[in-house]
Formats: structure tokens, sequence, C-alpha cells
DNA sequence: AGCGCTTACGTAAGCGCTTACGTACCCTAG
DNA sequence: CTAGGGTACGTAAGCGCTTACGTAAGCGCT
């Protein structure tokens, strides 16, 4: 009996097509036992219905995982809506819904979000950030992951490694060395480094591939300086502040996120640092309106879309034995904030 | 009985607080009809225990919601990713989680995830987005919102109006007024306006306070011109170069949102149109990298994050006769962008 | 003392689905 | 012709929670 104005259910399909509610769960599941007749009129008589599976019940009864919840730093960080833009449009393709949290780039609270999620049986939780920098938290957060995994939860992260999951990873190393060598290219040999906060792995590896370009070179560590901050506009103005006043010598800025590279530009600019007459500017990850800045960012590009639907992609296949790694590509992009360095 | 290796349930922490299930389920449900030294055992015991709802259970029980549906056009846009952190910062607050879904601009589209989400029976649904430009889909989707009210739904509208909703809505009119008197203060009487797609009520809003503006100041129709495109940074390229180049005497462009601000920027730097010394620029939004771009935006602030957190506090009330409305403030924010019209 | 009313709690009936298990039937082999 | 086995389907037991209803105790009142 249908009921006025409420959605069918299970058993009003069941009852049209003739057959019990476990034959119409069986058919509508895909799953064998049923025949192709039988199935055929089921599924047809659904969809004259406009039924759809209510989900509470589905997910009470121990059925399929219909959501995926997104951890992010912050929504409003083009890095983390542009890969949060791959993930909800593969969702969306899949049928599937996203549940987005943002951790506003607290490790405490990020813990927090990710055991709120698995109270609240998400059955797959992608991780958008760059590692814990405290490492109690990283342990916890491990623990409760690993505990997750064993009930069948799925896991993934992205552009983060370390915590015993399903990851997808950029090379920030070589992608580090490849913005190093190109300001070398250019002449330049006075580089300070504009880094995000020292735990986050994202930044150690693209320290460590600037670093390892210059050692290269013959740079000595003493020529680059390295000042930490906030992975942020804010933060890279911040570091621009602090660079220009003790290393007025500076000829080139790396900016690990562009984030920072929008930072630096700005404080550049009202300090009326002619950029790259001056100093080159370069940033990392290539959010879209890098190449519409003033000057337009020479940055590493990276795919987040992708990333983002890579890391659902390998959140949908069953567990493997080890914890899988995905690489993606890097590119150099270069634009009009880098040039050759100014001869003294 | 704990299960191992399992969250508890709700009869564990019953039966270790030694009270029924009922009990235990209105003491967590802060319902009346338990003593408060009962409540307050079951509650401490809960807390021992680690318990949290099963959300599904609490749902198809009939019980409250726990979720929060929003639709925006596009995550990596910075006006819609500003709203959703707001909605999901306030989301977070109140305990719930946030489901996204994009629309990609498309009507149709944008219908099939409010379908969606009505489906999977998200009870409170948020829309972030600029009106339907198809009168059909806007009647398909108004009956399928008053359908879901009628199920004890919640929904709410952002910058958006016209659905039957409750909706919280800038002054759209009062900006493009105030962006167009901006300019003409400062002598500028050959105005073009960027517009996005021309069905959408946020683009008749904002520009119907430029003309009234300039009727104000009495001057024609015919000194404005109207290009409409796509409320993107491409959208704001393409614009500029038809004003470009079928008025060249334009001194000032309007664009109705500030992604095609950055795109009309971007555009007259490549065409070598210094800004604001021949052509200024404005915008609308202030997103936040408005203010560090080169030249900086003048643009009318929104309070994005406000409005998304408003929208989900009206969302969280129960439904009123007629739809409410929630104006928010907006400010025009002078910066760079924008100068004296050049003496000709 | 007896009545009704309120308060505090327990009992049990679902919510809509999945799935283990049971059953009827047909086919083939002995 | 019967035993054994496979296939197609039905029966019914939950999943973990909310809530209508029932009940017992305590209170004031006549």
């Amino acid at each position: 009996m249908p009921r006025a104005g409420q959605r069918p259910r299970l058993v009003e399909v069941a009852e049209r097509a003739g057959v019990s509610l476990a034959t119409a769960s069986r058919a509508l599941a895909g799953r064998e036992g049923v025949s192709t007749e039988v199935a055929d009129r089921i599924r047809r008589v659904a969809h004259e219905l406009g039924y759809v599976a209510n989900p509470y019940a589905r997910t009470l009864a121990g059925g399929a995982r219909s959501t995926v919840g997104l951890i992010v730093h912050q929504v409003d960080d083009p890095y983390f809506s542009e890969i949060a833009a791959g993930v909800i449009q593969l969702a969306a393709e899949q049928g599937l819904l996203v549940q987005i949290c943002q951790s506003g780039r607290d490790p405490g609270y990020e813990l927090q979000q990710l055991r709120h999620l698995i109270a609240q049986r998400v059955g797959i939780i992608l991780i958008s950030g760059s590692g814990y920098d405290d490492p109690r938290v990283e342990t916890e957060a491990r623990a409760e992951l690993a505990a997750f995994q064993d009930h069948g939860g799925r896991v993934a992260a992205i552009g983060r490694h370390a915590l015993g999951v399903d990851a997808v990873l950029p090379d920030n190393e070589a992608g580090g060395h490849a913005l190093a060598t190109h300001l070398m290219d250019l002449g330049h040999r006075r580089i300070a480094v504009a880094a995000g906060s020292a735990g986050l792995t994202t930044v150690a590896d693209r320290l460590a591939g600037v670093t390892s370009a210059l050692r290269q070179r013959g740079l000595r560590p003493d020529d680059l300086t390295v000042v930490h901050g906030d992975f942020t506009r804010g933060g890279g103005r911040a570091a621009t502040e602090q660079i220009l006043n003790e290393h007025p010598e500076t000829t080139a800025i790396i900016a690990l996120n562009d984030a920072m590279a929008i930072g630096v530009l700005s404080t550049l600019r009202s300090r009326r640092v002619p950029v790259p007459a001056q100093v080159s500017v370069v940033g990392f990850d290539d959010v879209s309106v890098a190449a519409d800045l003033a000057p337009s960012l020479t940055t590493i590009r990276l795919p987040m879309a992708e990333m983002g639907r890579t890391a659902l992609t390998l959140a949908l296949k069953p567990r493997s034995a080890r914890p899988r790694r995905r690489a993606t590509g890097h590119l150099l992009v270069v634009r009009d904030s880098t040039g050759p360095a100014p001869t003294t």
C-alpha cells in the first residue's frame, strides 16, 4: 500500500512486482539468486515508483556504505577546495554523498573530526592535509584509523604519508628541487624559503627538494634562508617581512605553497619591491588564481582535482595487505613572477 | 554486554546505568520525564563508555536529523567555498555533518542533486546559488522543495530568492548602486558591466542597482554597456575582450562578482591597459584574494561565512508560516583598482 | 479511605532494510 | 522411482534507536 505523500518503500515495490521483500532487495542490489526475468520486473517497478532505498535503513541493516567523509584543513583555501571539487564530482558520479569537515589546521581538532566521522559510521574517510605535527595526535589518529579499518572502514590520505593508510602523493621533493633549480638557472644565489609549519611532511619534503638542489649546485646551506610560518596568505606576508628585514640580499623567494606565495607577492608590492626585477617569487600547487595574479605566478602544478578523485578511487577498492601509494605528476609552470637575478 | 571491538550501544549504557532503554534514550536526548539524578548517571555512563548514538538507527527510528545537505555551484569558487566554510563551521559546533554537492552551474543537474539529497533523506538542505535561469526547472525545484518541507524537511537558500523557502539575502541592488555611484564620483561616465548569466536573480538585482544609480545621476542607458557571460574568471576575460573591442571609450568596468573581476584585471594586464589609470575595475563579493590582487580590488564586501551560518540557523528553526528573509549587510571596500576617470 | 492526577520509569512496537536459513521445485544420476 | 543437489524464492530475525502506551508509586483532595 502506498502511503499518501510518502516515499515508496521496498515493500511497495515488492508487492507491485508480486515478490517477497527479500527477492526485491536482492534484485535491486544486483545480487544473484534471482531469475533475470523477475529481476527485470522488479527493477522496472522500482523505477516506475521512483523508489530510492532509504540509506539509513540500508546502513543499519549492514548494507552498503553510501557516504564518504572528507576532512580538509579549510574549505576556503583553494588547494583544498580544488581537491574537494574532484572528490565531490567523482562521488556524485558514483551516487555517493560527501560529508565534509574542516580541521582548521589544528591537529587536535582534526582528530576530533575524525572521531566524529567514525562515530557517525561513515564508511569511507578521506583526509586531505599535510600530516600531523603533533606526534601524540599522530599516534592516536593512527590507532583510531587502524581500528576503523579493522571494522571494514576504508581510508585514504591525500598529500600526506606516514598514516598507515592508502595515500595519493605528489612528489613534493622533486617539485621543490625543480623550483630551486629553475631559480638557480636564472642566476639566483641568495634564496629564501617561506615555509609552512615545520612539522608538516609536505613542508619537510618540499624543503628537502630545495636543499638537495642547492647542494647539487654547490651552494652551502648558509645561502638559504628558511622562515617557517603558516601555509596561508598571512603566513606568506609575515615570512616576507622577516626575509626582507633580515636578509635584504635575497633575490628569490620560494613559497612552499601558493597561498603563501600570494602573501609574498602582496607584501613585496606594498613594499614597492619589483617582481621579478628585484626579487623573483615561486609558489607550489598552481591553484587556479595563480595564473591570474599580477605578476602571474611561477609554480609547480599539482593535479588537485585528480588527486581527490584518485584518493576516492583508492578508498573504493577493497583494502590491500599493505597501504597503497599513488604518485601524481607535477609540472614546473614558468610565468611572470620569475626572472633573471639582478646583476648587483 | 559490551561486544569486543565494537562501539557501545544504547543498551550497554542503559544496563550499566541500571535503567531501561527508553529512559536512557530520553535522558541522552534531554527529554523530560527523567529525574535529574538518573539523567546525570546515564550521561556519565555514556561519557565513560564513549557512547555516540548511531545516526542511522536514530534517523530510522524517526529521531533527529543529524546531517545538513549543502548545494553549491562549485566548491572551488571562493564565493561558494567561503559560504561553505561558514556552514561547515557552525554545523560542526552543532554536532551536525554537512553533505556537500556541486551543481556545476547547471540548473538541471542541480535539480538532480536536490532530488538525490531528498531521496537520501537529508533533513536539512541549504542551497547556495543564484537562482535558476530555466523556468521549467525552477518550477520543478519549487514543487520538490515544497513537498520536502511538507514532510518535515527544512530548507534555506543563500543569496537567492523566489524559491518559496527561507533565505538569506544580501542587498544586491544596493551594492550595485554603491559601485556605480563610487565610479561616477570618480568622474566615470563610460561604464561597462561584465555580468553573469542573464537569468540569475543575483545578476538582475546587481544590474538593477547599477542602472538605477546611473539614472539618478542623469546618465542614459546608452552610456552603459552590459555584456553577459559566465560568473567565472573566464567569463570575465571574455567580457573584457568584448568590451575593449566594441567600446574602447570605456573607462570603468563593473564586474558583477569578484571571479569575473579577476578575469577582467587579468585581461587588462595582458592587453597592457593600466588599471586604474586608464580603466577602473570593481568587483562584488570581496572574496579573500581580492585584497591581494594587483591592483587590489575595489569591491562590495559580503559576509559570506556569516551568510552560510545564518542560513543554517534559519534552517535549524521550525518552519514558519511564510518563508523568512534575512538581509545581510554589505560594504563598499575601496582599494587600488579604482581611480579618477582619465581626462581624455 | 478512596479517588484522580502527576511523575518516573519500563515494555514493546516499530522505522525500512539486509541476509541467514528454510522450503518448494526441478533436474540428473543411480 | 528415489536420493541428492542445485536454483529461485519466501520467512523471519535482527540492525540500534525512538516513542506511544502502560504501570506503579506518590501526592493532595474530599
